[in-house]
DNA sequence: TACTTATTTCGTCTTTTGACGAAATAACAT
DNA sequence: ATGTTATTTCGTCAAAAGACGAAATAAGTA
């Protein structure tokens, strides 16, 4: 029960689950979700941390950064028919385009330009 | 997305996932849920009325009473996936087990009974 | 028609959530 | 080692959620 409400307090808010949306074409680091939503990266971390709990998307670091992932074949069944669930459910739907097509530009540009570009402004 | 949202959020609180893991057995009408749960009936109704609102259980007037149940086959696919998904991971649980042992005795009880009670104390 | 009564709505209160910026952390680069 | 920098943690604040009781509603019953 507690891991299930873990679950559904991370698809409670939309912020949550477009991320969730955007890591179907493959892993992104913090500062490119960050890029896509346009929030302070304290708020793209909390988000992230929430999601990662729920163990619905996995972490790794590599270089000077940390990607997210959606959880590969083995995860647990939950988690495995909730984002089956919020795939179904969401993937053609306009929002979902549109963040794709965002992500598709910020996915051209170099990771350390993005990054650099935060702190400013 | 946005119905998908409100079915999420619906899930989001606990006592709401307990409703609809209440009525698996069949229908219940308002002071039965309030028994069972020990919340205020004003409590209990606005919690319906999300759950309703997200269309995940359907409701019916008979008598004195409303009665609240599971939508039957003619359901939104996001609605019965996600009904089907509460039920397989919840069913077997403590917190299931326990309610429905609760819910056992309530429905042994005379409805009219049942809401008198909640008047008092 | 008037009376009961189960449920809902409304106003209030406390707790939780989601946002931010500043400061801390951790890991690479020099 | 020292500096840089991507990310996280912490404190704060406004908005949302969840609880309650009182009052309104609506629908059967007398």
């Amino acid at each position: 029960m507690r891991e299930f409400m873990a679950i559904t307090k991370a698809l409670s808010d939309p912020n949550r689950v477009r991320i969730l949306l955007a890591l179907r074409k493959g892993e992104l680091c913090v500062c490119q979700i960050t890029e896509l939503f346009g929030f302070a990266p304290s708020t793209v971390s909390k988000h992230l941390s929430i999601l990662h709990h729920a163990h619905l998307i996995l972490s790794r670091k590599s270089e000077r950064w940390v990607y997210y992932r959606l959880p590969e074949k083995v995860a647990p069944v939950a988690v495995r028919e909730a984002l089956d669930w919020v795939h179904k459910s969401l993937a053609k739907t306009d929002e979902a385009a549109a963040d794709a097509k965002k992500l598709k530009k910020i996915l051209q540009t170099d990771l350390a330009v993005i990054c650099r570009r935060q702190k400013c402004c």
